[in-house]
Order: structure tokens, then C-alpha cells, then sequence
DNA sequence: CATGAATGAGCGTTCATTCAT
DNA sequence: TATGAATGAACGCTCATTCAT
């Protein structure tokens, strides 16, 4: 019998184990194949005690989802914010977040678990778009404004599709779990490169 | 003999019908959770009939999504092989087929299809990238090649990382699915910004 | 496997089949802790094959109180209306009817179902309450006005509770389940008893 | 001492509790399928608080059934052995007894239970006859005799079958958990009725 | 003693696959 | 060839029982 966990912050611990392990689960089986057995066993729990954290499957899957938000753009959000540093650093500084990101396999098998299982699950894709989305979007959109207001931007493409920034690391994201055994990608290179040409494409050059 | 052949399209009707069928289930409910009675009655069939035409569920799969392969594609391939059209001008080429590919709903459904069970069945991995990815990404070498040896292209971003040129594509297909119920986006302006932001960064041309 | 029932005749078999196993294991485990591995294991069929027949456990029990009706009280109904014989004798006949009926130890198993599953389901108590109870208290009721009508009968206990026609019967199926091993009881001879006393009860007539 | 004693009473009390607790919940599910956490729930005291007290679900199951003897029976018995009434009379207390006896709602709730689950569990048959139906039967028997004797009673069913005085109380018992919802009965009046009849089947009228 | 977390066997139900017709 | 009845392994979830605290 695992020791029990009657304190507040060991169970704490056991959820987060049983998410991980649901995680790992999930992710390599997808979420309807994987077997609850097998996130026990890997959890080191019985089965039963599963249900002790969460009322169901699909309950464990959302707890996955909405326990791993990247801290990560919300530091980026406040930084910004304020900042007196010209747009095209901003956006810099977004997209390095972005890259740091998705560093984590981890954070980057949930975002996989988002895509996969986001649309049977709509309560996973509504707290994604609400918590992670809507920030980036509005983020990149404050900063888009910035650089146009200040004439720094030539022009407004992310303004209207801010989701342009954030494609490449979907699509690295994507890359990693489904061609990455057939054709490495290197997912940091692709990122500096998208800014690049993101930053020369939109700031204005010198005469 | 005609009547081999009025047998033989029958058949392929018939294989179309199921798989036809099978794409609407398993979009809907996910390869895994979707039920072969399902699709079965969708597709008009009697549930023994399915395994006549396929071998098992998962060949079934595998069915939909290699026959379902964009001619878009090959037909850009041909079209900008010999072309003496300068480079910035191909690419708009490929963007375009690419927008025109991911409108027909059926295929952005493949498309949704492969990337989220991809990752669970090799065999769609190794058949997307070695039918569908490895000739986009080889085209794009191509033109971006052909750009910078011209002195049209002014870097190598996308020779590098050709997989820049689509990240906006598997966005828009991804968005449609999950996001697109909360936050509508077209698709088709976002990859027309996409284009112009690209060809922008790569020709350098004063603003 | 099971031959496959593909016409209406042998669908009907494989239900009663499926039905009567269940039965079986119902009364010996009780509902509840009865399992549908030993319904099918009784009923030589997989146990898959039980949800082609009945659409779940309970569907299975409801089944089988309500395809086990007993024709017989509708048989002394019919008789009874019209009969110009003295109450008394129309009386013995039902009470007669009541003892053929608990007589067959299948219809005694599916009356002590009744009585230990109805409180938790309601639709079998009101199915029996509805198809075997009424008809019994009117049978009893109307034969009991007509012998209050002609003189026959000297009081109208059984018209106000005609339940106490019947409840000799009940005592006999409890007992032959429970006490029955312990104490056997001839309930035949009971009920004979219970008929001489209730018919000198009603018509007082001398010792 | 006093320790003890007062340790002691708190046992019998927390015991009763959880059996009153019990029989609530086993006759409302059922004692398959009632659960203990609601038994444990309903008791005020933790799920395995009730371990300490009975050994298993079946033994809490029979300590309900051998605890809540009717005191009601013995008293009967005491006053009846030597008594001098008429044994007309003495019938009628043993009914009004049963009567009372029956009135309790809980001690209803217990005889469905022996009802129900009776079949199941032989020790609950077992004791249920030995404590309860044997004295009862053999009381009737004693005052059937004496009224046989004394040239009072005119026939000897109720000592051939004596369960037939008691036959009206077990479907009164029956009716309140099944029928009562959709058909009220009085059991009392029919418990009156009952005896009216047995009264007048079985004494002799003055000429 | 009391608690309630943990266990793990168990069960109702589902469904991919098979096969008799 | 087509059907759909039958199969039986599998799985989510439950709950009586145990045991560390």
C-alpha cells in the first residue's frame, strides 16, 4: 500500500504523480485508448486510488490541461506591458518565450494532448483558448499596435492574425511527436529563423 | 470482362462509401472512441461488410488517409519545376495551393486526422511525410534555392527551414477544429498575410 | 458459438433461454449480487450476447417478471363473470386457481423476485400491481358482492380486503423460499384449509 | 468499574447506531447493493469504524436481524400459558400483538429484510424460524388446542396450519414496501377483518 | 479506538472481430 | 458477396475490506 497521504500538501504530491503518469499514458496511447490500469501501475497506485483525486477519465485529462500553464507568457505579459524597449524587441522577447516553452517535453506533451483531444473535449479547448490563447493573442496584438503607432512596424499582418507569430511553434510542437523519428527538426533553429524573417518582414529598415 | 469491371467499380464505390463514412466518425469522435457500428450504418453497410474491404479498423484508417493525398501538390510540383517565373512568384504558387487544399473541409479533416493520431500509428507518419511532406518541403528547397542563387531571396530561412513556409497552414487546420467554434479566423486572409510578410522578409524590397 | 437466431422463432427461444437462466441465477444470488457472467454461462451464450436481447441488467429483470404472467387467473376470470354457481364455489375456484398457480416452482421464483426486487424498482411493482394484483382484487371483490348480494356470503370482509383471500399464497412462496428446508409446509393442504375456513367465516353455515 | 460500564454502554450505543444506520440503508438499496460508505455515512462514524464493531457487511446484516426481536411475541406467550380466557380470546391477543408488532415502521423494514434476503442467508432463515416463527406457531398451536379441547373451536386448521394467523401480517408487511404508492391498504383494519373471520370460521355459535 | 486513504478483485457494459447463413 | 448475430477480451468504475496513522 503507497503511504497514505493525509496532509494537504502530500496530496498534492499524489496528484501530481497521477497526472504525470496519466500524462506519459495519455500521450503515448492517446487518451481513449489509454488504459486507467496502466496509469496506475505507472503512478505506482492501485487503481482505485485514481478515483480518490479525480471522478473520472476525462476528469484526469482536463486536470492535465488546465495544471500545466506555462507560467511563461504571463512573465512575458507583465514584462511588456511597460516596457519602453522598441516593438521588435518585444516581439523578440515573445517568441524566446514561446521557444522556452516548448524546451519542456512535458509542457510540450500537453500541448500535443490539446491538439489531439481539444475537440471532443470542449471544455479543454475552451480553457485553452481562454487561458493561453487569448493572452498570446492579446499580447502580440498590443505589441503589434506599439510598433505600427510608433512607425517602427511597416506594416499590420500580425495585427490582424497575431496567431501568425505562434504557428511555427505549433508546428514544431506537431513535428516532434509525429515526424521527429523520420526528420529531426531542431526546434529552437526553426523559432530564431521564423524571427528573422518575422522581424525583418516587419520593421523598417534604415535609409 | 465488363462485368469484371462494372464489379471492380462497384467495389471501389463501395470502399469509398466506408471510408468516406469512417472520416466523419473518426473525426468526430476520434479514432479509438469512434465505433465501427457507426460507421457502418453511416456508410450503409452491414458491419461484416467493412472487414471485406479492410483488414481491420486500423487499416482502415490508414486507408483514408492514403488515399486521400492532395494532387494539389504534385500538380504545383510540375507547374514550377521549369518554370522560368522568378522565385517570390512560385511561392505565392505554393501558398495558394496550400490555402486551396485546406478549404475543402474533408481534407482538413485528413489533415486533423493525421496529426493527432500520427503520433500513435507510425505507418501514417512514414506515409504523410514520405507522400506529402518530404514533396512540400523539397519544393520549397527548390524555389527557395532558386531565389537565392538569383539574388531574388536576400537569406536562407525558409531553405533551411522550409516547414516555415506551411506552419500557418497547420494553424489554420488546428484552429478550425478546436478554436474555431470560440474565435472564428479565416483562414484564407491569414495565409494571404502569411504570404505577404514572407515575401517581404525574404525580397527585402523598400517599403 | 451459439447458433445464430436469424428468424423470429428463434430469437423468441434464445430470450426465453436468456430469461430463464437469469432466473435462475437472480433467485439463487438475488438481483443484485447476481452476475451476468453466470446468466450467460447458464444460458450457453456469451455474455456480449445478453445485451443483444435485453438492454441492460435490470432490462433483463423487468423482462422477466413481466413475460412470466400467469394465464391462470385470467382464465377463472373469465369463467367466474358469467357464472350463475354460488359464490362459495366461485371462491374455491380462485383459491383453487391461486394454488395451481404457485404449484409450478418457476412462477413461485419469479413471485419471490417480485417481492424482493419490487421495492427497489418500481416498474415491476407497478407492472404486477397493474397486470396480476387489480385483476386478482377485483375477481375477489365481485364474487364477494355477489354473494353479499344474494345472502350466500353474511359479512364483507373480503370485499374490503380482498387481500386476505390471497395472502395464505404469499405466505407459501416466502416460505417455501425461505423456511422451506427448515420446516417444510404443504401448501396445497393450506390453502385447502385456508378455503374451508374462510368459506365457514363467510357463510356461517352450521358445523 | 465505572470506566468499564460506561465505556461499554457507548459500545452497545455506537453499535445501534450503526445498525439503525444499517437497516436504513439496506432497506432502502437492498444489502447488495447498499454501500457502506452510506451506511458509515449515516451513522456519523468513518467507513472503518464500522470493522470494529462486526466483522463484514453479512454480519452487520445479521446482528440487525437478531437484535430487533419483538419483545412482542414472549410477552403474548407469558400471558397466555396459564391464562383462563377462552381461547376465542386468547387468538385475539396473539393478532392485536401482531398487529402492534407490525406497526413499528422499523421493525417492518426488518421483516422485508428477512423477506428479502431470507433465501440468501441461511442463518438469517435459521434464526428468524428458531427465535420468532417457532414460538409464534407454537403458540397458536397451544391455543388452537385448548380451543380444540374445550369444545370451543369447531375445526383444527389453525393447528394444522397455524402460519395461517399469521399469513395477513407478512402480506401487510409485503403491500406497505411495494404497493402501498399506488393502492393504500389499512393494515390494522385488515388485520381486524382477519380476525373477524378466524372468529367466526372457528367458534361455535350459540344454537 | 477511530479514521479515511489505499487496495484490488469484481462487474456491467462495449465493441472489434469472426463466422454461420 | 453481404449480412448481422455471436463472441469474449477489455475497460471504466465501484466498493468491501485493510491498515498506516
Amino acid at each position: 500500500m503507497a503511504r497514505q497521504a493525509r496532509t494537504e500538501a502530500e496530496r498534492e504530491n499524489r496528484m501530481r504523480a497521477i497526472r504525470k503518469a496519466a500524462l506519459d499514458i495519455f500521450s503515448a496511447k492517446g487518451f481513449s485508448a489509454a488504459r486507467l490500469d496502466d496509469v496506475a501501475a505507472a503512478a505506482g497506485v492501485a487503481k482505485g486510488t485514481i478515483y480518490l483525486y479525480f471522478a473520472s477519465k476525462e476528469d484526469l485529462l482536463e486536470a492535465i490541461v488546465t495544471t500545466t500553464i506555462g507560467a511563461t507568457l504571463a512573465e512575458v505579459e507583465q514584462a511588456v506591458v511597460a516596457s519602453p524597449a522598441p516593438a521588435g524587441q518585444l516581439l523578440r522577447l515573445v517568441v524566446q518565450a514561446i521557444a522556452a516553452g516548448i524546451q519542456d517535453p512535458e509542457r510540450r506533451r500537453v500541448l500535443h494532448l490539446v491538439l489531439s483531444e481539444g475537440a471532443r473535449f470542449p471544455a479543454i479547448g475552451d480553457f485553452y483558448h481562454r487561458e493561453i490563447i487569448a493572452h498570446g493573442l492579446r499580447l502580440v496584438r498590443a505589441i503589434a499596435a506599439k510598433g505600427h503607432a510608433s512607425g517602427e512596424f511597416v506594416s499590420d499582418e500580425i495585427e490582424r492574425f497575431p496567431q501568425l507569430v505562434f504557428a511555427p511553434a505549433l508546428l514544431a510542437i506537431i513535428w516532434s511527436v509525429i515526424f521527429e523519428r523520420i526528420e529531426p527538426l531542431d526546434a529552437h533553429a526553426l523559432l530564431e529563423a521564423h524571427l528573422d524573417l518575422l522581424t525583418r518582414a516587419l520593421t523598417r529598415r534604415p535609409a
